[in-house]
DNA sequence: GCGCGTTATGATACTTTCTGCATATCGGTG
DNA sequence: CACCGATATGCAGAAAGTATCATAACGCGC
């Protein structure tokens, strides 16, 4: 169980497990920035497609588990950071509200799915080549 | 400057300055987790050659600008999340006390650098044919 | 006009992480 | 043995990010 160190020396903490580097896992995340700022990442599209499936950013929000507040602040974020609008929101109504996404949203949406689609499985490939 | 909009809806906010989509930066990130903790980063990967390099865990962290708190700690969350020495310190002595990796970093090291290395700057390359 | 569901937004609490400070220990050297 | 520089570690406070709550406005239908 103890790790085996130089003759002489004695460990300050208490000794590691060995381990054999099993069940390591390689993550990887990429977003899009302007000045610094977050615009877009893999949950900002979700919710933008939640948001496009539902017509309903309340709806959105809670497919996504998080508070309609959090949803909404992230969605002016971007559009601020962006100085573009992606949501195109109806107040009031029949139905309470609704919101859909913009063209400006969609080709974002279109374009970011281009530059991270494989993106995770490729850093899987090499994971496997290198820690397998 | 104002974006328009669909007839007879007016906006709640201000008016949105629309944008080229100029100066958006891709960004991307890879680390190793362990349980879902993480164990290695490029930060921390950044780190340990500091260590080896200077031969001290005070030195690396005044190089990466981050308090030996700090440092310390990072290496102590990844050691013991690993079940693993990463660094073996030799406290007191005539220069005080030094710092060295161990195999098992020197390991780690090696085969984290195979993973992380281009992925950067593929994220760059995809960005460039999907954003330009 | 009242109710209902949704958007809109402020204020506050909470969580997690990072930082700063303080203190103890270690072990060569003068 | 006292000193020095580095490791080791607790704890309180700062900072950043998120969640909770509360409230207002909106606009259609009954």
């Amino acid at each position: 169980m103890a790790n085996e160190l130089a003759p002489g020396r004695k460990l300050k903490t208490r000794d590691l497990a060995p381990s054999d580097l099993a069940d390591l896992k390689p993550r990887s995340k990429i977003w899009i920035e302007r000045s610094g700022e977050v615009v877009m990442s893999d949950w900002r599209m979700a919710l933008l497609e939640a948001i496009a499936r539902t017509g309903s950013l309340a709806k959105a929000a809670e497919e996504m588990g998080v508070p309609y507040r959090s949803a909404w602040q992230k969605i002016k974020e971007s559009e601020e950071r962006l100085g573009m609008r992606l949501v195109d929101t109806q107040c009031g109504g029949a139905d309470g509200g609704s919101s859909q996404l913009t063209e400006a949203a969609n080709d974002l949406l279109f374009r970011y799915r281009q530059l991270s689609e494989g993106i995770s499985e490729l850093v899987d490939k090499r994971f496997r080549e290198s820690f397998c």
